[in-house]
RNA sequence: GGGCGCGUAGCUUAGCUUGGACAGAGCAUCGGGUUCCUAACCCGAGGGUCGGGGGUUCAAAUCCCCCCGCGCCCGCCA
C-alpha cells in the first residue's frame, strides 16, 4: 500500500525509469510462460514503486493468481523462479504474494547523484507538459489588509504554478482584480468624502489609530468594516454608494477610484511578496466591461436558449436543466437596470482566459462552488465548449468553528501573523546564535517566519480544513518549513566546511553503502517522480511531505554516518551531501520556502 | 430541504484518483542521546472499532448504498 503508483514517470529525469521499465520487462516473460499476455502497461498499473526499504518495487499477483485459479505465493514464487534478472536490479524475489525487486544500488547510486548534481537547480524538473496554462488565484478584493483566511489561496496557487512549471508547463499566474461593485465602491466612497462628512464610527476607526510607515491597505482598509456597517443604517449613504457603482459600470469613476484600488492591492501585494507570492498578469474587471466584452456575453447570454426575461427587465437563465442546487431555478446574468453581475463578468474573463490559454485554472475557496457551477452553465449556454478546472480548497477556520472572518473579531491579517512569526522566529535564532550580526539576524528571521507559514499551509490536502492555531502555523520543528530550512543550512554547513563547497564533486559509489546513504538516496531519488505525481493531481501538499521526508532521512544519516570525519568515504559522502542539499533546496524553491545557508 | 467537501491515535495529518503485505508521519506524553560535521536534530516506548451500519471482493481506510456529525453554499452581492 502506500508508496506511488507506477504511473508517476517523469521520463529522462527521474533516475528510478530504467529500473522501473527493467522490472516491468523482466516480468512479462515469466508471466508470458505461465499463460497471462498482459500489456506492459497493464503490468505497471499494477507495479508500486518504494514499496518499502529494501524493496524499490513490488508486483503484486493476486490478480495473475486469480485468472489461473492458483494460490498468489506459489505464482509469486513461480514467477520469481522463471525471472531473468536484468543488471538493473539486485534481486527479484517472491515475497508471500509479491513479486518484490531491488535496484541495483551502485548504479542507481549513479543516476541519482549524476541527476541531482548535473541538473543543478534544475533535478527534480522534468518535460512532461507542455500545455500553456494560465492559473488565477488570490484575486482578494482591495479593501484592507491581506487576510490569513485568504493566505491559503495564494499560498495553493502558487504553490501549484511553481510544480506546474517543474514539469514544463509554460504557466501564466493571474490576479483577477475587481475594481467594480459594492466593495470597491465603498472604499472611493468614503476616501472621496471630506472627512468633516465621514460618520462618527468612521472617524473614530481611523483618526488617532494612523502609525507613522504603515502600509497603505492598514490605513485605508480601517475605514472599510465601519463604512460598511454604516451602509446597512443610511439610506442616503446607500444612495450614494449605488450611484457610485453605477458610475464605475458605466466607466465613469470618480478619477480617485482606481488609483485607490491600485493603492490599497499594492499593500496587500507587498505583504504577498514576502511569502514569494508575485504574479504575471492583472485583469481589472473595468477593463473587461470598457472593452465591450462584456456587453458581448450580455449579448449572447439574452440569445441563449434558456434566456428568459423577468417582469421587470432583468435576464436570467432557466437552470433547471443543469441541476444546480438552488432554490429557485434560475440565474439572473442582468440586472432589471441593464447591468451585469459578477457570474456574466467572470464569463467574458474565462472567455479571455480560453482565447490565450488551453488550459485553464482557477483556485477557488469552496464557498464559490456554487458560483463555479453556475459559470460553467453559462459557458455551456452560449454554446463554449471549455471549461476551467476548478481547484477548491477548504477554507481557514477558527478553533470555535466558523470561518475566518472580519467579522466576529477572529481577522487575523497576514502582516500581523508574519509579525508574530517573525519575532518567534528571531527568539529561536537569538536562543541559538550569538554571533551573528543584527542584519543576518533579521534575515533569517524573516526566512524561518515565512517559510513557516507557507509549508503550514501548503502541507495539508486541499479538500481538508485548515484549523487556524498561532503554536501550529507558527511551529518549527518536526513537519515544518524550518525543519527542512535547517537540514538545507547543515547540508551546507557541511559543505561549506570541506573546503570545496563548490565541488567538483567526485564519488565512487560503492563507497555509499551504509544502509542510511541507501536509503537516503532512494528518496532522493524520489524527487521528481513526487513533483509529477502532486502537478498531475494538482495536489500541492505531496511536495511538502516529500521535503520533510527527505529532511528527515538526510537527519538520519547525519547522525549515523560521519562525513567530514570520514576516511576512504569523504570524497563520495560530500557527494552525497552535495546531492542532497540540491534536492532539498529544489525542493524548498517548489514551496517557496526560502533557502537559508546557515540558521 | 438541496448541492459540495470533510470525519484516520489526546491534537494535526499521509494514504483514497488506480482496492493488495503489519494504516505511515508530526505534535504532545514517557525514557534515552551533545568532549564529535548546526540538538530547529537523533534513538526508543506507549497510543488506531480508519464516524456508524450494510454490501461488492480472494482482499476494503480506499469502491457502492444507508445513516450520524461538522463546515460551506443555495442574492437583480462579490
Amino acid at each position: 500500500m502506500a508508496a506511488n503508483g507506477a504511473g508517476d514517470a517523469a521520463g529522462d529525469d527521474d533516475p528510478i525509469a530504467p529500473f522501473l521499465s527493467a522490472f516491468l520487462r523482466t516480468l512479462e516473460t515469466p508471466l508470458a510462460e505461465l499463460g497471462i499476455s498482459w500489456s506492459p502497461d497493464a503490468i505497471e498499473a499494477l507495479v508500486e514503486v518504494a514499496a518499502g526499504p529494501e524493496r524499490d518495487f513490488a508486483f503484486p499477483v493476486h490478480r495473475a493468481a486469480a485468472q489461473l485459479r492458483r494460490r498468489p505465493d506459489e505464482v509469486a514464487r513461480e514467477i520469481a523462479g522463471r525471472v531473468t534478472r536484468p543488471p538493473e536490479l539486485a534481486a527479484v524475489v517472491a515475497q508471500g504474494a509479491y513479486v518484490n525487486a531491488t535496484a541495483e544500488s551502485e548504479s542507481l547510486t549513479r543516476r541519482t547523484l549524476d541527476l541531482a548534481l548535473g541538473r543543478g537547480t534544475r533535478y527534480g524538473h522534468s518535460a512532461i507538459a507542455q500545455t500553456p496554462t494560465c492559473i488565477e488565484h488570490t484575486s482578494a478584493n482591495a479593501t484592507g489588509p491581506f487576510h490569513v483566511g485568504r493566505v491559503r489561496n495564494a499560498v495553493i496557487g502558487d504553490t501549484l504554478a511553481r510544480i506546474d512549471r517543474a514539469t514544463g508547463l509554460p504557466v501564466t499566474t493571474q490576479y483577477y482584480m475587481d475594481d467594480m461593485g459594492r466593495q470597491a465602491a465603498l472604499i472611493t466612497w468614503i476616501w472621496t468624502k471630506p472627512r468633516g462628512q465621514w460618520p462618527p464610527s468612521v472617524r473614530s476607526a481611523v483618526e488617532g489609530h494612523e502609525v507613522p510607515g504603515e502600509k497603505p491597505d492598514a490605513v485605508r482598509g480601517r475605514a472599510y468594516p465601519p463604512s460598511s456597517a454604516f451602509l446597512k443604517e443610511s439610506a442616503e449613504a446607500q444612495a450614494e454608494v449605488g450611484a457610485l457603482v453605477q458610475a464605475i459600470e458605466s466607466g465613469h469613476p470618480p478619477p480617485e477610484h482606481r488609483a485607490l484600488v491600485q493603492e490599497i492591492l499594492g499593500g496587500m501585494l507587498a505583504s504577498l511578496a514576502r511569502l514569494g507570492i508575485t504574479f504575471d498578469e492583472f485583469v481589472w474587471e473595468s477593463d473587461l466591461l470598457r472593452d465591450g466584452s462584456v456587453d458581448r456575453v450580455l449579448e449572447r447570454l439574452r440569445a441563449a436558449s434558456h434566456a428568459v426575461q423577468e417582469e421587470n427587465g432583468a435576464w436570467a437563465i432557466d437552470t433547471s436543466s443543469y441541476g444546480l442546487p438552488k432554490e429557485s431555478s434560475r440565474v439572473i446574468f442582468q440586472r432589471g437596470n441593464g447591468t451585469s453581475l459578477y457570474v456574466t463578468r467572470d464569463v467574458a474573463y474565462h472567455l479571455e482566459k480560453f482565447a490565450r490559454f488551453p488550459t485553464v485554472i482557477d483556485v477557488l475557496g469552496q464557498d464559490h462552488q456554487l458560483h463555479a457551477r453556475t459559470l460553467d452553465a453559462l459557458l455551456a449556454e452560449i454554446g463554449e465548449p471549455r471549461r476551467p478546472t476548478y481547484l477548491i480548497y477548504q477554507d481557514i477556520t477558527v478553533p470555535e468553528g466558523g470561518r475566518m472572518s472580519t467579522r466576529g473579531g477572529s481577522a487575523v491579517w497576514l502582516d500581523g501573523l508574519l509579525a508574530e512569526a517573525v519575532e518567534r522566529a528571531r527568539g529561536e535564532v537569538l536562543k541559538r546564535r550569538e554571533d551573528l550580526a543584527d542584519a543576518d539576524v533579521d534575515r533569517i528571521a524573516e526566512a524561518v517566519a515565512t517559510g513557516a507559514v507557507r509549508f503550514h499551509i501548503v502541507r495539508v490536502a486541499v479538500e481538508k480544513p485548515v484549523v487556524f492555531r498561532w503554536d501550529d502555523a507558527l511551529s518549527f520543528e518536526g513537519r515544518s518549513g524550518p525543519f527542512v530550512q535547517y537540514s538545507y543550512a547543515r547540508a551546507s554547513s557541511v559543505l561549506r566546511k570541506s573546503g570545496t563547497p563548490d565541488g567538483p564533486f567526485p564519488y565512487e559509489a560503492a563507497r555509499l553503502a551504509d544502509p542510511e546513504e541507501r536509503a537516503l538516496i532512494r528518496v532522493l531519488a524520489r524527487l521528481p517522480r513526487s513533483v509529477a505525481h502532486a502537478a498531475r493531481n494538482r495536489h500541492p501538499h505531496v511536495v511538502a511531505g516529500y521535503a520533510h521526508e527527505l529532511a528527515d532521512q538526510f537527519n538520519r544519516f547525519y547522525h549515523a554516518v560521519p562525513v567530514l570525519r570520514s576516511g576512504d568515504e569523504r570524497a563520495s559522502r560530500l557527494a552525497l551531501v552535495a546531492a542532497i542539499r540540491q534536492g532539498l533546496g529544489n525542493a524548498l524553491d517548489l514551496l517557496g520556502v526560502p533557502r537559508l545557508e546557515t540558521m
